[in-house]
DNA sequence: CCCCTTGTTCAAAAAAACTTGAACAATCCT
DNA sequence: AGGATTGTTCAAGTTTTTTTGAACAAGGGG
């Protein structure tokens, strides 16, 4: 609910002008979609370096906590967002994000937009069931009209999205 | 970042079964949208009632303060998700739900997806103009790459609004 | 005019979301 | 096995967002 133009305060100064640019830039989009910054800045960054990083790297670079840093990657994990890199010289976990829009996109109508849906057809099959037929037959019309249009827009949902992998998938 | 299943306590004793059942179903979908409960609650109950409600009348059955109300329905309002009703009695608003899919899809591309998508191109415009040219020619190819990969994402969010808006527009 | 009803504003309170950091687990290395 | 390194967990702390409510504007109507 806030304006695009909310300020971002800098939290590091290990970061070089185009790198702190690109994790703005990631931290807003991911606000957009109503994810925490943490995952914005983890990701931007990985975005925006030539070699993969490390959890202490992220830690270090963007002065946040190994708390944060640990969830985010296990969140982006999830999402599909990042791969991991196979760690030649440590053993440390080396990350690198996953570029590719078809991945970014499945992994979020996975993880963020059908659960919703789903919680959302099942909340509307009970909402059904209860509809109680003790109202008067015009108000009882009325109800059904208006749970079959939500019925539709649930409807309508649920094809919207193979169609959104289609077209954000390359 | 919540689970679709957290829960929604109620907080009113003036709604039916019915009446609660559909404002929790919007409060957990402006939810998903980023925009807060009292959104979901209003336009909920609006949505579910045959006559047109008073901000009064919201008050009262949702049990919600004046001010969220008011503020709500303005909300509301710049979503395209309203229209007032002509009061024929008394000098009260009363509010009925926009119900046709394309206007509220509409309404909330123009108002909280454009202007981030804008704000983003914007970003990404000065991101492009401070690209240094100090770097090394391997790290220069790297970030021109993924600048340009930025570009291309950005161009398809821009072209999928459209398309988003038709799909869903009847 | 003055009062009453309706609605708006915004600072402060409350709630929700996110981050921190210290304790813990897991695993490698000698 | 013991110590060192890497990563996870989660209660407590912080920040952000939302809601409240009291003060205020607007506009009848008597």
């Amino acid at each position: 609910m806030d304006s695009p133009t909310t300020n971002t305060q800098i939290r590091s100064q290990h970061l070089s002008l185009i790198q702190q640019q690109v994790v703005d830039f990631f931290v807003d989009g991911v606000r957009v979609l109503g994810l925490p910054r943490s995952l914005g800045e983890i990701y931007g960054l990985l975005f925006i370096s030539s070699v993969p990083l490390s959890l202490d790297d992220l830690v270090q670079k963007l002065g946040i906590s190994k708390g944060s840093a640990s969830q985010g990657l296990r969140t982006l994990k999830s999402l599909g967002a990042l791969r991991e890199a196979q760690n030649m010289k440590d053993r440390r976990t080396y990350y690198e994000p996953a570029i590719d829009l078809k991945r970014l996109v499945g992994g979020f109508i996975r993880e963020q937009i059908r659960p919703h849906l789903d919680s959302g057809k099942s909340k509307l099959q009970q909402l059904k069931e209860a509809n109680p037929l003790t109202t008067d037959p015009t108000e009882q019309a009325f109800l059904d009209e208006r749970i079959e249009r939500l019925e539709s827009w649930m409807k309508r949902g649920g094809q919207l999205l193979p169609i959104l992998q289609k077209i954000l998938g390359q």
